[in-house]
This record gives C-alpha cells, structure tokens and sequence, in this order.
DNA sequence: TAAGTATGTTAAG
DNA sequence: TTAACCTACTTAC
C-alpha cells in the first residue's frame, strides 16, 4: 500500500536486483500476458518513478508501468521463482531473483512516447531532482479549493498520499480546509522541505516516520503512536484520541473520498 | 463464510 | 458525487 516512498524504493529494487540482466518475464496470472511476452528474455535496462508511477525499462523495448493504486504489493526473493501463488501480474526472474506483483490497478506497457505523456500529466514530485516547487505552488496560491484537497493533487505534489497529506498539515500547523489562495510562499515552502524530508526518509526506512530525530519539532516532545502500517505518526487514524502535542481531540473527515485527520488545536487558521 | 479494511485512480451518472 | 476495480488479510458472525 503505497505512497511516493513506496514506489522510489521499488524502483531501486528492480534496479539493484535485475539492473543489466537479461530477464523472464511473465503474467502467470494472465492479465499482462501479452505485454509480458513482448520483454520477456529482454535486457531490463533501468528504472523510474515519478509520484506513484513505477517504470521498469527494457531500452528500445518499451517500458512497463506500473501502479499500484490502493492493494498492489511486490514480493521480491532470492533465486528462481517459486510456483505461482495467488494472483501474480507481473513476473520477473532470473536464476538469481524474482519479483512478484499482485493486484495492481496498471500494469502496461508503453513506448517511451507513452511514458513521457505520464510524466507530462504529473506534478513534481519532492524526491525527484528535478522537482520545482514553483510548478505546484502556481496552482496552489490562486486556488479556491483546500489545501487538503489540493495535496491529494498528484499536478501539486507527485507521490503525496494520505499518510503525508495528514501528517505534513499537522507538522507545519496548517488547517486543512485553508484555501490554497490562503497559504503563504512560506508556508508552501515549508510543507514543501518537510515532504522532501519525510518521503526521504521514507525511501530509506519503507515505512512513514513523521518523527526523524534530526527534523523532529521541538513541541514534538512526546513519542508519535505506531500505526498498523509500521510508521509512527501524530494524527494519521488517530481519530477521537488525544492530541500527542496538545491533547486536544484528533478529528476526521472526508476529504477528496479519502479520511483526513487533523488536531483543531495544532492546526489554526 | 461473510464483511470490512487499506498509503489510489478512473469512469459513469 | 458515487461506484467500480485490483488483492490479501483481519475481524465478525
């Protein structure tokens, strides 16, 4: 279940595990046969990812691309593949690594024509160099809608999700129903710096962490709650307990058809 | 066994 | 704005 963090680590994976290699690759499931068959024995060249969007290169071949939209997972291994369980997408191996992917929302193959339409209709996404802040604050700072609707914008911030929608709001203090016409250059370049430190920090550990010492605000003097994905976080489905900073009670809401949380006491104005 | 849940996106109404 | 979709796992009955 996947963030930015998520699929930037993936990418590395495929890289470190069939970078150069001469790969298999197949569908046992059935739904990527065809374009499975189209790279299978081809070189994997490299890899990318842009937001939540994960390509896996085969040079002149094409590029598959990869979502994982809310269920996908991938199963590295040592050695050959195992017997097929469950459902599998998308297959890669050698005799060396394998990799499993289950229950994506895509899984295609492009031309490298394809792949740059992707990225055209994606923001810049804080853990990619050449991210400009510029291009998601020129819609930010004119917008009439929230700004907890407008980070679910993958045009404003590719990669954010909604663990970091909920967590950077609360760490830069911001109300989540504040107009985008309404925040500051400085507030912007502040959630900002924090997404590109958290979702750092994300690729390096697999998990979100909101509380990194070395970034960790001073009122942060009490540790976050340990969530069911494994990240510590101050307001991501604690809603209804108390406020780690204020104690005040957490709410929730929807917004853009996903749960938000914020702390009403920590997020004023 | 069934229902509910999940870090997401798209298409239909 | 709502429903649909991809899968696996947890919880309720």
């Amino acid at each position: 279940m996947p963030e930015g963090h998520v699929i930037h680590r993936l990418a590395g994976r495929y890289a470190d595990a069939f970078g150069g290699d001469v790969v298999r690759v197949d569908s046992p499931q059935g739904r990527f046969a065809d374009g499975a068959k189209r790279v299978d024995d081809r070189v994997l060249t490299s890899t990318d990812a842009h937001g939540k969007q994960l390509f896996i290169g085969f040079g002149e071949n094409g590029w598959i691309r990869v979502h994982l939209g809310l269920y996908g997972k991938v199963a590295f291994g040592d050695g050959p593949p195992p017997a097929p369980v469950g459902a599998i997408r998308l297959r890669i191996s050698t005799e060396s690594a394998h990799a499993e992917l289950r229950g994506p929302t895509v899984c295609e193959l492009l031309t490298s024509t394809e792949k740059s339409a992707v990225h055209d209709r994606l923001g810049p996404d804080p853990l990619r160099e050449d991210a400009d802040p510029d291009d998601g604050w020129k819609r930010v700072r004119t917008s009439r809608v929230s700004i907890a609707s407008l980070l679910m914008n993958q045009r404003i911030a590719a990669g954010v999700g909604n663990i970091y929608r909920a967590e950077v709001l609360f760490r830069q203090g911001i109300d989540p129903y504040r107009l985008g016409r309404n925040v500051t250059r400085d507030e912007w370049d502040r959630v900002w710096g924090d997404l590109v430190t958290l979702m750092r920090d994300g690729v390096r550990t697999g998990r979100i962490d909101t509380v990194a010492p070395q970034h960790t605000p001073e009122a942060m003097n009490r540790p976050p709650r340990v969530d069911d994905h494994g990240g510590e976080v101050y307001v991501y489905r604690r809603f209804g307990a108390d406020c780690l900073v204020c104690g005040e009670s957490i709410r929730t809401d929807v917004v853009e058809g996903r749960n938000l949380f914020w702390c009403p006491g920590c997020q004023k104005g």
